[in-house]
DNA sequence: CTGAAAGCGCTAACAT
DNA sequence: ATGTTAGCGCTTTCAG
């Protein structure tokens, strides 16, 4: 049914090592036979397998992003920043999202076992430092990106410390009761957000109120969505005494909560968490993330190595930067 | 260096077929020797390689979804349903994105020849019949999702019929004067959109008016994004004779409108187009097109052609639903 | 510049 | 239940 390179070397009157020299790229084939060659291979659709090629060659031209879910905005972003690299090579880019029901470590051995592409660019990926140690054992070209490994190259963004700015941009302005929307339990960058804003808080003398630290009930997207924000919201503004402002972990979820707030006729000083494209046009002050930049950075990193003799490790810490809009306007200087 | 099916063979003293049989699930397998094998091969991380198996078995267990952009929050939500469905199965789910510079016909034919996967989910990418029919030559297991071809399975939605229901909404309040937000001219959607709203305005026997009908310039994903909503909002409110209520062909440009209106404290009816999982907290009325069903439908239904011998077509098409919310209030009855 | 031939690492008959 | 063997469709030396 479908052709193979015997068909079209037979039918162009030459070897199959021609052939594949054709689709490769060599130098080594006459104009002539060349044009001949393509010339039947366009006529009856011909293109090399993945698969043999992939075999013979023990090279893909793919790429794998690896992502945990789909559905959110800041790996589509990061995703975006890779894509635009990629795209002005001949590499191919695949996307892969390891399912939440299953032990990730176990999906990525699986995955990295089967030697589906070159390299892989691991997009919020979070596994502790011995996991991502047995991932490195497969030894495969792998770049993180927003997470952490001693022994590869990373582009990770400090947690901690963009929770601090966002929570210090508050105390310094006399706020003493803030309020943080989290997500689920699990999430490791949540975690760490929390922690950067209790922590702070403390370092301003204060004694921060568990109360005041919530969640919605929504587990999707590990709570990163817009009816966590407004479930907990809710619950914050349900307090015996509600915060005067409050820090979230994502913009979606401040979406979300800046909904509760409307419903309710209310306005409090609100920071979201990412700076996705949206945030802008909301008004929403926020923590920016360089989303675009380190897909970007990522993706040419692992290009590069891939034709390069690697050199040193390349470890990126980024911090979040404060962006003020009109959801925390208002406030005394 | 990375171990093969010989290596894992001659450890556990069987021969290669045995190995395959233990990674094939075959039941030709007693649990004694099956444990063997597994147990050397977790030792040594091995993994049958994807290329090998792919050329020896012809199939590879991978879904390959296409879409045009991955940028798009329409997409992101139809992606979520194929990957609800492939999630449950042990189908690999492969996303590519066709890059838009490059011929998308070409590119898919490139794709489809390189036979990485076992079917294909086409999600939004607009080919004419003709190219669908060259396409469909490839002789792949295909269903498309947002746009039809007549010689294979899909899943459609009325972009007419949606801008019509969105204007009658308008007109049979006894506005006149309809403003249109689209999208860049190339979109397929977008025009038939603008045509449905065009159209509808005819029949209730008014004469509309071009200058209503704007883009902004901002190209990035084909003009469905904020900052184009935005621009295109405040060339609008420009006008001499402003709209007194306008259709956005997406939400993500209405939110951009929305803030265009803010700045200039107007606040005109405004209805978007997708019902994106944000609208619901920003209050915006708009068309609810089915994106999580189709992707669900459109993975099983392409999933079961794979076991099953396929039936007959399925051609399914839907029209989008109007949602009402806060951007239409206080319009009279 | 071109062809012949030896794999690439696996699956799938076919034997046993 | 297990082993033997012949490919799968390419790339890549090695000759010429």
């Amino acid at each position: 049914m479908s052709h193979t390179i015997y068909d079209i070397a037979r039918k162009a009157g030459v070897s199959i090592a021609t052939v594949s020299r054709v689709f490769n790229e060599s130098s080594k084939v006459s104009a002539a036979t060349r044009k001949k060659v393509l010339h039947i291979a366009n006529k009856v659709g011909y293109q090399p397998q993945g698969y043999a090629r992939g075999l013979a060659s023990r090279q893909s031209n793919v790429i794998i992003a690896v992502v945990p879910l789909l559905s959110n905005y800041f790996f589509l972003q990061v995703l975006n920043g890779i894509q635009g690299v990629i795209s002005e090579t001949d590499f191919e880019l695949h996307i892969y999202n390891v399912k939440p029901e299953e032990n990730p470590l176990k999906q990525l051995k699986r995955l990295l076992g089967r030697r589906w592409a070159d390299g892989y660019l691991f997009v919020s990926v979070h596994l502790d430092e011995d996991d991502w140690a047995e991932v490195a054992r497969l030894n495969q070209r792998m770049v993180l990106i927003d997470d952490a490994y001693s022994g590869c190259d990373y582009f990770q963004i400090n947690n901690k410390k963009g929770a601090r700015k966002a929570t210090k941009f508050f105390l310094d302005r006399g706020f003493e009761h803030i309020g943080m929307i989290t997500a689920a339990k699990r999430s490791i960058p949540a975690g760490k957000r929390c922690k950067g804003f209790l922590e702070i808080q403390r370092e301003y003398g204060l004694t921060p109120d568990d109360s005041l630290v919530v969640r919605g009930s929504t587990a999707y997207r590990d709570g990163f969505n817009e009816r966590n924000g407004y479930e907990a919201m809710h619950q914050l503004l349900a307090l015996d005494s509600p915060p005067e402002a409050v820090v979230c972990v994502s913009d979606i979820q401040a979406i979300g909560a800046l909904s509760a707030m409307k419903e309710q006729g209310i306005r409090i000083p609100i920071i979201g968490y990412d700076d996705i494209q949206l945030s802008e046009y909301i008004g929403l002050s926020t923590m920016r993330q360089p989303m675009y930049k380190m897909g970007r950075e990522g993706a040419r990193l692992l290009l590069d190595s891939l034709s390069e003799r690697p050199s040193e490790l390349v470890q990126e810490n980024y911090t979040p930067e404060l962006i003020l809009r009109s959801t925390t306007n208002g406030i005394e200087q």
